[in-house]
DNA sequence: CGTTACGTTTACGTTCGCGTCAACTTTCTT
DNA sequence: AAGAAAGTTGACGCGAACGTAAACGTAACG
């Protein structure tokens, strides 16, 4: 079975990103469709890819800091000497992954305890709404 | 005892950041430092919201939406409307993170893999490494 | 055969988040 | 009094990440 392909409109739709998106991505060298004549096919190698993309931009990460990321994915065997690089910057990655799943959590919780203040303050609103005037 | 106040070059020491990155925020309404004469002075509010702004920001949130958390953390006891506005707001972002908890969480875990892998195919490499060429 | 739909490249425009002068005031310091 | 140091307000510049319009290819449909 060949693998199945998609235009880039199927694209569009499935990841609700605009086609000069896609075309630029892979200006930038994130995407690789391949060509059927001129047309873009995407097969699932460009929608995982996609979809690390997407992720990391909602991480704060800049498209040359997915790049590199992406390559860490798709490591085709290599020299040893980037296999090394590589596994020494997913390592900065990591940890800065792990840094920010602990700001989150904390973000999170301050988060939460401001709403618990803000709903004590609503009750209160919803008593004296209750009340006549005065 | 009065509130200690900083410095725009204390400011940007203690949070790396530069003068016109404070000024610009001040521009956009997320910092509001009172004055001394024409000089900027930074209470502990301007504190708290600047390390605010700057969590937001990695987790790419753009200034805009950050101004709209930050009006969360510092309701002055105004109108009931805007409050539960507010609340409403608040839930959506709670939910936001706790969703990019959960990715966040997911990615960490994949790139372990990744790293596993990559360090396994390492340990090879350094097997072949101690043995004589052929 | 025209037109409608979908795709392409090229290229200029736009918004965000600041950097970088320039020109000036205020405040120390010598 | 005369810098030097630290602050200020414009104003223009710039890279990132696309938006948008122009001009064109091609493939199918009625």
């Amino acid at each position: 079975m060949t693998e199945p392909m998609m235009t880039i409109r199927e694209m569009c739709e499935e990841f609700n990103v605009t086609a000069r998106t896609l075309r630029f991505y892979e200006a930038k060298e994130l995407l690789f469709p391949h060509r059927e004549g001129q047309k873009r096919l995407y097969g699932k190698r460009d929608r995982v890819r996609l979809k690390l993309i997407l992720r990391g931009k909602r991480f704060g990460f800049s498209l040359e800091e997915i790049r590199q990321l992406l390559d860490l994915y798709y490591m085709d065997g290599g020299q040893e000497t980037q296999l090394r690089e590589t596994y020494a910057l997913s390592e900065k990655h990591l940890a800065n992954m792990q840094a920010q799943r602990t700001e989150l959590d904390d973000a999170i919780n301050e988060l939460k305890i401001q709403m618990e203040w803000g709903q004590a303050r609503l009750k209160e609103l919803d008593k004296k709404q209750g009340e006549p005037a005065g």
